[in-house]
Order: C-alpha cells, then sequence, then structure tokens
DNA sequence: TGTACATCAGTGAACGCGCGTTCACTGATGTAC
DNA sequence: TGTACATCAGTGAACGCGCGTTCACTGATGTAC
C-alpha cells in the first residue's frame, strides 16, 4: 500500500499533503475491519510519509477522522436527498430515503458503523458530535409524516397526528432502518432474505402499506446505491 | 480497584483465581465505556494479580472474554425464557420475550455491544461464534409466529403463513429490537421517548396490534428488568 | 544579476508508554518412605 | 516422627512491539535589496 519515492511538494502546495491524509484515511476506515482501531501510524504509512509529518496539518489522528467522518456523513445526506428528490410521491420518496439508507449502509460497513453504530470512542462520529445527524433523522421524520396512510390508521386511531406522534414514529422508523443496516452487516453467519424484500417488508408495517405496494415503487422508482 | 495484600490460594484451590478472573473480566466489561479495549493486564490489575497469572487459567485473553461473554448471554436467554413462562397467551409472550431482550440490552450496554453488537474484533461474540445466536432467534420467531393476528393479514394476505414468511418476520422484528437498544445505548443526545413506549409501539407494528393493546400486556404481564 | 535571508514542507531520531508473552524462579503444601 | 521430594499456585523481571508525540534539523523555493 505504501507508495515509494515519494515526492516532497513544492512551496504553495502544503495542501496536496493534507488532501492525500485524508483521502487514505477515509481508504482505511472504508477497507479496515475494524476502524475503529486506525491509527496515526498506518495513515502515514499509507501516504508513504513520516508520522510526524500529519501535525502539520491535523491536531492530531482525532481530527483527521473527525473530518473524514463528515465527509462521509455528507455523502450519505446528499444521496438521501438527490433520491428524494427524484420521487413522485411522498411514499415513494419516503421509500427513495430508507432505501439509499440501508444500501448506503451495507455498502459501507466500516463507515456506517464508525458514523451511527457507535464504534468510535467518546462519541466521536458526527451524528453524535455535532448536531448534523438532526438533519438526517427530521428529514426520516418528515418524509414518513408526508406518507403516513390517508385513513390515518396506524399512528392515533384515526386523529390527526401530533408532532410528538410524528416525532416517535420517524424515530421508530430509523431504529428499525438502522437494526437492519446493523445487524445485516455484522451477522454474516445469519441466512438473510434479499436485503430489498426485508426492507419492503419492513416499510411496509411502518407505513400500513403491503409489501408489494413498496415493492412496486422501490422497482419503479430510483433507489440508487 | 485492585486488591492490595492478596493472598496465594491453598493447593486444592486453584480454581478460586479463575473465578476471581471471569468476575472481574465481567465486572470491566460492563463497565468500561469501551468493552472492546479491555486488556490482559487490566484484569490481572482488577484481580491484584501478576499478568503472567492469568496464562494459568486461560490461553489468552480472546478465551477469557469468550467465556465471560458465553455466561451473559445464558443469563440473557434464561431472562427471555422465565418472562416467557410467565406469559398467559402467546402474544403475552412475545411482549414478554421482546421486552426482557429491550431491558437488559439497555440495563447492560456494554455487554450488550460485545455480545450482539460485533464490537468485538473478528466476529468474537456468542452470536457468531457458536451456534448460541440461533435459539434465541428461534424461540422469537417462533413466538411472533404464535401470536400473529389471528384475521392473518400482517403477513400474507389471509393465507397461511409460511416457515420462510414466519422467519422472515421474527429477523424483522429482531433487527427492530436491535436497533432500538443500539440506539437508545449510544445516541444519548437524541430526546427519547419513556423506552417501554417505544417498545409497545414497535410490537404493535410488527404484530398488527393497536399500541394500546400491547401496552396493556406490558402493563399486566411480568416484564422484569 | 547576484546574494543573503525567510519560509515552507516535511524528515528522522528519540522519548516514554502499555501491551502480550516468555521464562526461570519461589515458597508453601502435600506425600512417600 | 522425621525427611526428602513432588506438586501446586503464582511471581517478577525481561523481551520486543507499535504506539503518540517532541524536537532539532534539512533542503528546496521564493523574496528583498
Amino acid at each position: 500500500m505504501a507508495q515509494a519515492a515519494r515526492r516532497r511538494n513544492p512551496r504553495g502546495q502544503g495542501q496536496v499533503l493534507r488532501d492525500q491524509l485524508v483521502e487514505a484515511t477515509a481508504r482505511l476506515l472504508a477497507t479496515m475491519d475494524r476502524p475503529e482501531t486506525l491509527t496515526l501510524r498506518q495513515v502515514a504509512r499509507e501516504v508513504g510519509v513520516a508520522p510526524a509529518s500529519i501535525y502539520g496539518h491535523f491536531p492530531d489522528l482525532t481530527a483527521l477522522i473527525e473530518h473524514v467522518l463528515k465527509l462521509r456523513y455528507d455523502e450519505l445526506g446528499r444521496l438521501m436527498n438527490d433520491a428524494a428528490a427524484d420521487a413522485a410521491t411522498p411514499l415513494a420518496e419516503l421509500v427513495a430515503r430508507c432505501a439509499s439508507y440501508v444500501h448506503w449502509g451495507v455498502g459501507h460497513p466500516g463507515e456506517y458503523r464508525t458514523i451511527v453504530g457507535g464504534a468510535m470512542p467518546e462519541q466521536l462520529g458526527p451524528l453524535n458530535a455535532h448536531g448534523a445527524g438532526e438533519e438526517l433523522l427530521n428529514a426520516l421524520v418528515r418524509a414518513l409524516a408526508a406518507a403516513a396512510v390517508p385513513g390515518g390508521e396506524p399512528l392515533a386511531m384515526g386523529k390527526e397526528s401530533t408532532a410528538a406522534e410524528q416525532w416517535q414514529a420517524g424515530l421508530i422508523l430509523w431504529t428499525g432502518l438502522h437494526g437492519l443496516v446493523s445487524l445485516y452487516n455484522s451477522h454474516g453467519n445469519v441466512p438473510w432474505p434479499a436485503l430489498d424484500d426485508l426492507l419492503a417488508q419492513l416499510l411496509g408495517l411502518h407505513t400500513g402499506r403491503s409489501k408489494s405496494e413498496i415493492e412496486d415503487i422501490m422497482a419503479g422508482g430510483a433507489t440508487a446505491s
């Protein structure tokens, strides 16, 4: 992995090493079995630079990781918003958001675990550190409320649902999505059905629709990966 | 934490240190912020013994931790079975199982994360290592199938549900429970509603009952802690 | 056009730390004769 | 009742390792005069 024959950057180009550090850290977090054990010296080796050189660009490894996790989190948020933008109906938007969340989580197990799985020391992930996670969660709550079945049965027995009820329903949906990603990623020995099958059924439960209705939307809409 | 003035055990009592090691490891795993960073020397210090003394009882730290996690896992299984045994109806049994699972998980965040959360290196937890997790999961699947609403709507549109459908429904319920415990434990900054409130609504969704029906059962039955 | 100097980007060696593991050992307790 | 010996339960010092962090440094590149 470590490149040989690295050239010192010319005068104005201190930025170059910084970018390389960020990219190498991202790559390592994405590919390591246990991303939470990443060390400063591993990053230095990956870039092909002396460990001390990192201090010119970041105060310590924690700051570097935090920077990278913020990028990944923003990527996930953008992905979900893009998927939502293509949707024709509120229900399709909800399905698109959830599908992109789950697909991203399963496609990026290391990063998912570091961002939302609480794998990092001292609640370092963006979902905890800054309130960045709120946006993602709020968008999900709104999407679920907008997609709630018109009859209104599942939430509050025919009454209009209050903000607190919508919040709680969104939270529960989030825990469902997270549980699915988390267990799917960490328990490879369990005989899992197809991921989209599980997701369709899960969303059916949470929206009060049939599984097949959700599947039709997933097949038609842009669910990204 | 480390006791001073430890006395060497008399001849036949090598077992004593072994028990102390197990107990100290359990205590540390339960109380540490990041149980996955436990070291062999920490255990030795906690007991008040030389690091090398551990090798007389366990081949290495991994074996010691594995032993302790197995104990904790058995504890959880027993708790769920005991709770189920007190239940009057299949639905009450399901509720009791799920409630004891969630309560145990929230009451033992460190152990929960090491057992099912995938926090340990190389899939060390009992749920992965041996097939011990299967029993717990199978019991949940059976309980859900038995408690399925008589009308039969939520699963398969009035038809009898197949074994595969029951398995999938149980898996999804498990991911819901796990997501709830996992996020509840790791995201203290989120304004969580009462845990039993979330659980009741979640079980309502998964069983096709109303939240209040579940709440009545939770209030009446033995939900343990 | 030369030259002294400042700055930039990063180096390399060293530090002290906690770790897992090894190895020869110690000293009390039991057992054989 | 003595005494030599074996075993048991654990010690203590040492090893080599990778780690985060520090510090004085180097050498190329730009700038002032």
